[in-house]
DNA sequence: GTCTATAAGGGGATAGAC
DNA sequence: GTCTATCCCCTTATAGAC
């Protein structure tokens, strides 16, 4: 019995403390946050603006004074993230005072600490894409990886035999995939949360000695 | 003018063609298969029951009459299509009379040519998996891959000082990420449908030959 | 079995009070 | 700026004719 009331008193503070950390933050800021998280879990389509002002703890109108439509909403938060993936590899994979070797140690270290803390950012991104190609293409700058960048170059100086979208691709799929595949991971048993920190911890070092290896591989 | 005439017959023809190939399905075939088309295109959420009947060219009424609610007709081809992704992994995997290396050789081979007739497949799944972890996870034997196949042993043999799963993820990984990645790859412009048939047809090559080399890798 | 017409409800957006 | 109440369209599902 003491028991409960202690659990309520603490259960109380904790609510405190939260809305406190709310009021920290503007009402168009929280309804912001609030979007990313709900758009980057179910997806544009699936979210319904009644959730995310919930999310939020505001209520809908809100949602509209300040960002006029879902859609307008929507389009903020994917360009921002869409951003926020490619500020990473753009500079490093561009930069010519670096070797291939540093890059790929870079690309895996940074990439694998900005999507563990933002692990429904690929998926969310890929789907949206695919259901709206012509829509973003034109935001990606996707040529500053995949042909002209300085990577790319590098890579071809090393295997000039095989087309080097195939070691990007790899490169990508070595870090991103596992963040797209967790559910399938989860489902197995083998993997929980913790296991998983471990998992992608441990590829942040593996991963480059992978690429090395593929591309000497005969 | 002539050759207007000749076109317009061609067409005609390639329509008749068309109805008659769709004569040859019941409704109900027409509007699974449609409902396939649509769904792993736009995802449950997105697509709406009205797209479906128009693709099978059929109307919204026969769709309820068959499978009762968009609900039920969904869950019907999300079980189909799990079971399609695992039927072939899961055989090749646990088969104790075949080497690791022609199970790569199989498994690369095997998913790729699926996948290349099914290019929607793995990011409908996943993306459809995360909305409702919850309600699939039951349904995937991911355990017959993941932990207790013969392939895993079979890779613990060659290297027990890193986690087998990290190599499995590396395979799935380089043989489903170009399929997830398609829409960025052609945004770059360096990739169109025919390059990338051209890349996925050297990649069954390619990582067989890439997996054996990062399990060599110190 | 297949269609048209319509009911029922959900969800985005706004009006108007405070 | 923030809220409640409400509008109205769009979508799912069904009734009922053929």
């Amino acid at each position: 019995m003491s028991d409960c009331i202690l659990f309520a008193k603490r259960n109380d503070m904790a609510k405190k403390k939260e809305k406190e950390m709310e009021a920290d933050f503007s009402a168009e800021e929280r309804l912001k946050e609030a979007a990313i998280k709900v758009f980057t879990q179910k997806g544009y389509a699936a979210t319904r603006t009644r959730d995310i002002a919930k999310e939020a703890g505001l209520n809908l109108a809100l949602l509209n004074y300040y960002f006029r439509s879902k859609e307008k909403l929507f389009e903020i938060i994917m360009m921002e993230k869409l951003q926020q993936l490619f500020e990473i590899i753009i500079p490093l994979a561009n930069d010519p005072s670096t070797s291939l070797d540093k890059k790929l140690t870079a690309i895996a270290s940074e990439y694998i600490d900005m999507l563990s803390v933002n692990e429904n950012l690929p998926l969310f991104i890929l789907h949206e894409i695919r259901s709206n190609p012509e829509r973003f293409v034109s935001k990606m700058q996707v040529t500053k990886i995949f042909s002209d960048s300085v990577m790319i170059k590098q890579i071809r100086e090393r295997r000039s035999d095989i087309n080097p979208i195939h070691f990007v691709i790899n490169i990508l799929g070595m870090v991103v995939f596992p963040f797209i595949a967790k559910p399938i991971l989860f489902s197995s048993g083998q993997v929980d949360d913790k296991a998983f920190g471990v998992l992608i911890n441990e590829r942040k070092k593996l991963i480059p000695l992978w690429v090395k290896a593929i591309l000497k591989a005969k």
